[in-house]
DNA sequence: TCGAAAGACTTTTTT
DNA sequence: AGTCTTTCGA
């Protein structure tokens, strides 16, 4: 215990030990502030008595809740842990829906409909045949605003007034509600919604929860929405066991709906609240910690707040700039050998950042040509491939009957016999009568509908998937499932349907590491009590990635990330590629005139060097396959010049430009003077 | 109903 | 440039 508090410095310490009233960890940057978490976590339990099951910690992303359970086990004695929570937002939602499915309007095995799966329905729920991609994206967005703001479809109405797209997108809202709830399905932002109208609605399923968590910690408090703050209120009710660390400066999640604000809405709130700032970096060296300051300087602040490291001032942030994006790769990639060679680095000590996954590609190319080992991220998520989506849909089906989408994904997958035209024919008949596709399959109308092969082979098809709910219940789940992915010839069919063999091996593998995953799972649960709906909801808010993500994180490469992705991890050589005005700042938000959050952006990539930062931008860009002339960023501009190295010589600034460049200078130094 | 080939569209960030 | 969609012919 004594040792657990000695690592701390005086600041930490308190945020560890601060218990009677509700309390704000404002964490710079590289602070420590996932240290102060699993530290409280440790010290509630050791030294404040609270049983593990009492406590809850809440991250965004599985990868750190799992990172933060880690580092608790490690502070713990074997078994200490034993009933504590960790989980995302997401999860935890879903554990409240299912303790209360009645209540909830949920049957067993509910559905969870990701993105897609949303983005279908709601196209299927647009009226007129003629579907504007635009369009829809914008209802699915507004959708989900409404959602993060808990806003009901009914609010939404009267809030569109006289808004006619508004008034349509509403409308929608309230639509695709109703078929989420036929389908039994809930979407990902219900996960968080629907808990907080529970809780609402019935006082005593909150006391409950209120019961069960009796010492809430937040972490990344700058990413929750409206409605996620409103479950935290609930849950904490009139108890002031509430820890949140956040941190207004790597606020980058307001395009979905993360509301800063909430940060200082805390003091409005909860009036007793103490704020503690944690100032002192223990990451960066102090030119890359004096530079991202002064970056982020450019903001406007509520809580004021300045980083300082007692690690050495450290090596020059260095600039590179090319002529073009190819040869922009081509010079990180170099930079990135030279080094690793002089300095005998591990690959995996440098990271590649950039604002969109598409700038990743021509790097792939560049690293794979030298040989270089590299880890890709983000990108595709493994929920996200056809394979896995398809066995993903046989297993939603097998839960949850009702679920239409699921039903046509794999109603032909492989094929049945059953195409489009079959299927279309028995959804005007299921629409008619009400009832889910599945269920119409059974109906003697059907027969009026279609033809006696046609009929056939349905029933056949829903027979089959009757029988094997039926063995599910009676057998062992997960070898059930192994033998239908067997019977259905699914290995083969992938086969048949990709474009090679490396291809089709490559996605063999990944339906045996979803099968293989299920297993795991059912093993981890103690007295194997796991049903396959409990399973298949888990899996679909978990990403298995991020768990194979372990193995590649030993593995010696190079890591190639999204600024977004990179948020809450370190390197010691970090590379920020494509510093050019539209792509960060990116263009839309330039539009928007949202530069701020760009400018967070920016200073998230910063903060995660340790040893060197480099820069780079090229001066002309192949944007769908033309070519584009482009300018530094802004953000480049902003930096203090003393702490940069310009590598190649500074591009030749055109009359205006370097006036523009020299302004923003002397703009720098008066603000600094004054 | 299915496959090949032309054509359209893409790039913001993700639980 | 690369990927996903639509179209046309069998």
């Amino acid at each position: 215990m004594k040792a657990l508090l000695n690592n701390l410095n005086s600041r930490q310490r308190d945020a560890v030990k601060h218990i009677g009233s509700p309390l704000l960890v404002l964490a710079g940057a590289g602070s420590g502030k996932t240290r102060v978490i699993t530290c409280k976590i440790a010290y509630l339990i050791q030294k404040c008595g609270i049983k593990p099951q009492h406590i809850t910690a809440v991250t965004f992303t599985n990868k750190a809740a799992k990172e933060m359970k880690n580092r608790v086990q490690k502070l713990l004695g074997q078994g200490e842990n034993r009933g504590l929570r960790v989980s995302t937002f997401h999860s935890l939602g879903m554990d409240i829906l299912r303790s209360e499915l009645t209540r909830a309007n949920l049957k067993t095995g509910f559905s969870i409909f990701d993105q897609h799966d949303s983005k279908a329905l709601i196209k299927e729920l647009m009226p007129g045949k003629m579907i504007d991609e635009d369009e829809l994206n914008r209802i699915v967005q507004a959708i989900s605003r409404w959602k993060n703001n808990f806003c009901l479809p009914e609010e939404a109405l009267l809030q569109a007034g006289n808004d006619e797209q508004e008034h349509i997108a509403a409308k929608l809202y309230a639509l695709y509600n109703t078929h989420l709830r036929a389908y039994n399905a809930v979407d990902f932002d219900d996960l968080i919604m629907l808990p907080v109208m529970l809780f609402k609605d019935h006082p005593a399923v909150q006391a409950v929860w209120q019961q069960r968590i009796r010492y809430l910690l937040v972490d990344e408090y700058q990413d929750t929405n409206s409605t996620q703050y409103q479950l935290v209120k609930l849950l904490i009710g009139v108890r002031q066991g509430l820890t949140v660390v956040g941190d207004d400066d790597q606020s980058i999640y307001c395009w979905r709906g993360a509301q800063p604000e909430n940060l200082a809405l805390l003091k409005e709130d909860f009036p007793q609240l103490t704020v503690i700032k944690l100032e002192q970096n223990y990451r960066s060296s102090g030119c890359i910690l004096k530079a991202a300051n002064t970056l982020i300087a450019n903001n406007s602040h509520v809580f004021k707040k300045t980083l300082w490291s007692q690690l050495g001032y450290g090596d020059l942030i260095k600039v590179i700039s090319a002529p073009s994006d190819e040869q922009e790769a081509e010079r990180i990639v170099s930079s990135i050998v030279h080094h690793q060679f002089r300095y005998r680095c591990k690959y995996g000590e440098y990271a590649i950042l950039y604002r969109g996954n598409h700038q990743a590609r021509i790097f792939e190319k560049k690293l794979r040509e030298q040989q270089i080992p590299y880890y890709l991220s983000g990108g595709m998520s493994f929920f996200s491939y056809t394979e896995v989506k398809d066995i993903l849909a046989y297993l939603r089906l097998l839960v949850n009957q009702e679920d239409d989408n699921a039903f046509i994904r794999i109603v032909n997958v492989p094929r049945r016999e059953l195409g489009a035209a079959t299927i279309e024919k028995l959804a005007r008949y299921a629409k008619q009568r009400h009832i889910s596709l599945f269920a119409a399959s059974f109906e003697l109308g059907v027969e009026q509908v279609l033809n006696t092969r046609q009929v056939t082979s349905l029933r056949q098809f829903t027979d089959w998937i009757i029988r094997l709910t039926d063995e599910i219940q009676r057998r062992d789940c997960v070898e059930v499932v192994k033998e239908m992915v067997d019977v259905i010839g699914y290995a083969a069919w992938l086969q048949e349907n990709s474009k090679s063999d490396y291809a089709a091996q490559k996605r063999v593998e990944n339906v045996q590491d979803l099968l293989s995953w299920l297993e795991r799972m059912q093993k981890a649960e103690e007295n194997n009590t796991l049903s396959l709906a409990d399973m298949v909801s888990k899996m679909l808010i978990m990403d298995i990635i991020e768990r194979n993500n372990e193995e590649q994180n030993s593995a010696d490469q190079v890591v190639l990330m999204t600024l977004h992705a990179v948020k809450g991890l370190e390197f010691p050589h970090v590379y920020m590629i494509g510093m050019e005005e539209e792509l960060l700042p990116h263009r839309n938000s330039i539009e928007e005139e949202n530069i701020e959050e760009e400018r967070r952006l920016c200073y998230v990539g910063m903060t995660r060097a340790q040893k060197t930062l480099t820069l780079s931008y090229a001066s002309k860009r192949r944007r769908y396959g033309e070519h584009i002339e482009t300018a530094p960023s802004r953000f480049l501009s902003e930096l203090p010049a003393e702490n940069l190295e310009w590598i190649n010589k500074k591009p030749q600034l055109k009359e205006e430009e370097r006036i523009e460049f020299g302004r923003a200078h002397l703009d720098k130094l008066r603000t600094l003077l004054q």
